[in-house]
DNA sequence: GGGTATGCGGAACAGTTATTCCACTTCTGC
DNA sequence: GCAGAAGTGGAATAACTGTTCCGCATACCC
């Protein structure tokens, strides 16, 4: 059964396609603090049409980053089942950086737990966004976990390596990658290749000096990040 | 002559330390974002006082962390200067993954221009702060350029990478630290390792596929990333 | 065409936060 | 001690943004 989309009067399945479209325009540019207000502005209609839509602004943004979350976890797992997973690992990273260089608010919506960016955590209750984005971390992070296996055994990554920190790497080459491409697009691929070529075994590879992060740590870590709303007394 | 600041009431001093010193706290516990009336609770007095010190709230961070700009200035300094550049090459990145790590304000201040989780940018115009901000990155950029150069000659560090590749490296370490601290301080001791064993030269370094970013070009995305207010009419 | 459910725009509301203002205190020099 | 300059607290203000509400318009079905 379809979503009662059908149901939906030509006009105002018109405006609704129209805001999807301008929303994720305005979002890419400017990031998710766009106000409402702009994204109506752009799509031509009032606000209030915008609520008719969708309850709130949370449900909005995951209506324009759904398929592309969805399409993140796609490419993990085709990454992960490549013929060559040295490059397949090293494509993955400079797939995951192209579109958060692309896409200001798609950088804010999955590396917001990371940076906070945003105000959104409510009061720690699971939004159906962030559950959204805890789903598709969690479904990458498995595809990540064969990928970087059979990495190693294919003699193109370092051991010690665990899917942990390649998320954290991850997070950090993207959070730069967005505003780096300003000054010149595509610019994230020296990061990439210092990084990675760091990444490949070497004789004279440096110890780890403390054991990776737990799924567990990550995941509690990323959402903890977003609470704030707690002033010490005195 | 020492500012008028000897020229200030007892109790008005004393004030104006309390209130430095709880800022500094707040900030770096809840970040740039927190309230003024927060900070003035935690210090004991009033908004009022808040601002009869301190012209707004860019200049209360700027009093707050002038200081920890100009260490993080001296650090590359010394860096540049020391005798194992390889070694001290590393440290650098070190110690300013602590600094970030231990002070979410901070965070937001330094990487503000390369995340803007900020709303201050006003209207591009340079506010002191972001003055101070400009000229600790182009006094560390410096003393940086010195060190790459004595590391590469000790055969420590790859030929081709630049000092706005490292400050780029940097961000993205730092950008990361601080909330992966969150799950286990210090964690990030494993994202510098696998980054700097990268940097080190090797037969089979991958090309570098674009040149790297100029000073110039660094300095005006950090600038432009903050630059919003300007929506497409349609 | 006409009646009605559906949809629309945007003004009004509520909550948040930087900043201002001023009646009231507190220190300081004598 | 005391006059008055210096300092203080916190209510009021202004600006912003998510959300609600409702009188009016539009498309759909017959």
């Amino acid at each position: 059964m379809p979503p009662q989309t059908t149901r939906l009067r030509r006009d105002a399945r018109e405006n609704r396609e129209r805001v999807l479209l301008e929303a994720a325009a305005v979002f890419a540019e400017h990031g998710l603090t766009a106000t409402l207000a702009d994204v109506a502005k752009a799509a031509g209609v009032g606000v209030g049409t915008l609520y008719r839509r969708f309850p709130d602004k949370d449900e909005l943004i995951l209506a324009v980053y759904q398929a592309r979350m969805d399409a993140a976890v796609t490419l993990a797992e085709r990454s992960s089942g490549a013929a060559d997973p040295g490059t397949a690992f090293r494509e993955f990273i400079e797939h995951g950086a192209h579109d958060f260089a692309t896409d200001r608010g798609f950088r804010e919506l999955v590396l917001g737990g990371l940076t906070d960016a945003l105000g959104w955590s409510r009061s720690g209750a699971a939004t159906s966004l962030s559950a959204a984005i805890d789903r598709m971390n969690t479904a990458v992070s498995g595809h990540l976990a064969v990928l970087l296996e059979r990495a190693k055994a294919a003699g193109a990554l370092r051991e010690d390596v665990a899917p942990t920190d390649v998320q954290l790497i991850n997070a950090a080459v993207q959070s730069v990658a967005g505003v780096a491409g300003l000054a010149r697009p595509g610019i994230h691929h020296r990061l990439i290749i210092m990084i990675v070529d760091g990444l490949r075994p070497r004789d004279d590879s440096s110890p780890m000096p403390v054991a990776p992060l737990t799924e567990e740590e990550l995941s509690r870590a990323v959402r903890n990040s977003a609470r704030d709303r707690d002033m010490p007394p005195h």
